[in-house]
This record gives structure tokens, sequence and C-alpha cells, in this order.
DNA sequence: ATTTACTTTCTGAAATTACTGAAAGTTACT
DNA sequence: AGTAACTTTCAGTAATTTCAGAAAGTAAAT
């Protein structure tokens, strides 16, 4: 079974993404394809589908389920393995999100906390850590932020999503209410 | 004039980091050193400072520019361009993200719209659109929301920033009142 | 017009990353 | 235990990216 010119072209084109998404070329292809293939494929399947060696389906697959991107089915009697995504495609972004934040933010934090830990001993040092106090509290508001996003019901998150240019009346308004109390 | 220590390490900690965020470790560098500089630097102090070619300099300070974080100086009587953050690390943090967003959103945001236009003329193509159809939803969310995000006022932000778990409570709270009328 | 002080572009080498295909590993069945 | 049906690992190779340094470009000053 191979994919029509349209599916196709989308394949190829989550396959240019990849590298900006997070993963390489081939991942971005397999992570495509897997969105929109109703049925689970086994790992052959796959490489044929995308003219790729089966020792990169592997790997590529090994990628996949570490950033919890798909599952491993089974079928009754039979012994390959079918991939599927894993959730829907908001819970497909959330990952992909979630583990960006690890590899682009986490580590720059850690290294900002450490480094503001220490007292400046010259001027040079004291506008840099003026600076990087900056960043640092960028950082931790972005990953505070996240975390309540996630934390919020898939309705919650919803209305706030349409609630669009209305947010900042609803901050306003909050303003208000609660500075009267 | 070389860097401390500790300011050194933050350098290179943003070259790590650099291909993470978009860009390259040499870039990184360049854009971290210039964020904790006080003072503009020449091309020539940035090579010296991170000892990479002049040459990659300036290669990387075109880039730089392209993602509109830096900006030239000029000091009357000196013929050196002398270069410096385009802003506020809030700014900075800003531009990283709409670029990010047009490298790694919009090009599939078209793609998908192209691809949604056509009828799909079979099963597979159907699950396929529905699955594309969703992807599209949630990318044109995340733009709607960016370009909101981008419109509040440095104040409104930083209110809404510090809500933190509130944000729940100011939804349903929104809706109470505005129900009633 | 030449020199001087700078910036940019480009080429090929080096480093990094991705991929294949074969070999080794695993598991289930006989 | 042996075999069949898979999956994973890994060494070598291919492709891509990054970079230094040389050459070319530009523009002010003389």
């Amino acid at each position: 079974m191979s994919l029509s010119e349209k599916n196709f072209a989308f394949v190829m084109h989550c396959g240019e993404m990849g590298s900006r998404w997070g993963f390489n070329r081939t991942i971005g292809q397999m992570c495509g394809l897997l969105i929109i293939t109703k049925n689970p494929m086994t790992a052959n399947e796959i490489a044929d589908a995308l003219s790729i060696s089966r020792g990169n389906v592997s790997m590529g697959i090994k990628e996949l389920q570490s950033w919890q991107l798909i599952k491993v089915q089974h079928i009754p009697g039979d012994r390959k393995e079918y991939y599927a995504p894993a959730g829907d495609i908001w819970d497909m972004a959330n990952r992909v999100f979630e583990e960006r934040k690890k590899r682009e933010i986490d580590p720059t934090l850690s290294l900002l906390r450490d480094n503001l830990l220490d007292e400046a001993v010259n001027e040079d040092e004291l506008y840099a850590q003026k600076q990087m106090g900056e960043i640092h509290n960028l950082l931790e508001t972005v990953t505070k932020w996240s975390s309540e996003l996630q934390r919020l019901t898939p309705e919650q998150l919803n209305k706030l999503m349409k609630l669009g240019s209305g947010i900042g009346k609803v901050i306003d308004l909050k303003d208000k209410i609660f500075k009267k109390e």
C-alpha cells in the first residue's frame, strides 16, 4: 500500500521541517507518516513507504519513543510490532513542547541559577549578572506558564484559546474586581 | 579586555545551546557575548574574545541581523562598526520566538491550507485530511495566540504572567460574568 | 589615484550528523 | 535445542554543516 501524492507531499514536508522541530529528516517523515496513516504500521512498512533502511527505522522508532510520540501495538497471532501515534495531535504537540523545553530552556536555567549565586567581583560581572538575571526571569516565567497551561483542563484551555484579544480585557477586569476586595 | 571566567562560561554555554535555539554554535556565542558585554563591540573584538576567524564573525553578524537581534552603532571619528543587542532581553526573546514561528510553523500552515482545499478522493485521504485539519487548527491557534500576546502592553503581559494558576479561575470568572449579560 | 582601515564573500578542509547494510540479539514456536 | 520471524546495534560511509583564511570589495582620508 503506497501513499497518495498529496499524502506523500505532506510526509516529505514533515521531513524538511523535522530538523526545525527538534529531530531530523527521517524522524520527521516517520512522524508525519504515522499521523496520517489510519492503521498502525510495522517497521518494514515504514521503511518501504519512506525508502529508508530497516536499521534507520529502528533508530527512529527509538527516538520517537523517547519523545513519547508513538506507542507500540500488537495484533494477536502476529509477532510484528505495530506503531501508532501516542495520543491525538494536541497531546503530541504538548510532548514536543515539553521535550523542547527540557532541551532548550532547562540547561540554561540551571547554569544561570548557579552563576547568579556568586557575588560579582567587578563592574563587568555586575552588568553581566544583571543581564543574566533578566534572562533567568524570562525563562522562569516561560517555565511556570507552560506548566500552568498543562494543568488546565482541555475545556478551560479551549476557552482560553478562544478568548483571543479578549484576554487583555479579562486581565483588566480581574484587576478591578479584586482590587475592591 | 578579556572575559571573566564566569562570563566566559556563560558565553560558551550559549554556544552549546545555539543550535537548539535555532542558530549555530558560533552565533550562539556571539549573541551571549553581546548580551553580557556592556559596551558595543567591534567585529575584531568579537573574533578575539571568541577565538574565531574574522570571516566567521562577519557571517554571524549577518545572521544575527536577519534575526533582528543586534544593531550597528557608530562612534564619531571611528570608522569601525560597533555591534550591540537590539533591545532588551524580552525584545530579543520575542524576536527569536517570532522568527522561529516563521520557520517552524508558517511553512507547514501554508502547505496544510493548500492540501485541505482539495477534495479527498478515497478513505486514506479522508483520514489524512482529518488529521491534517487537526494540525492546522492547532497551528492556527498558536499563531493567533502569539500575535495576541504581542499585542498586550508589557504591563498587561506582566499581570498575565504573574497570574499563574489563577488563570483557570479567571477563565471561569469571565464565564460567569458574561453569561449573565 | 593611492593608501589605509575596514567589511564581505567564497573555497576547500574539518567536524558533525545521518544512514545503510550486515551482523548480533531477542523471542516464540516446534 | 533448533529454527523462523522479528528487532536492535554498530562499523563504515555518505551527506551536511561549520569554519578558517585568503581574496575581493568598499569607502574614507590623504
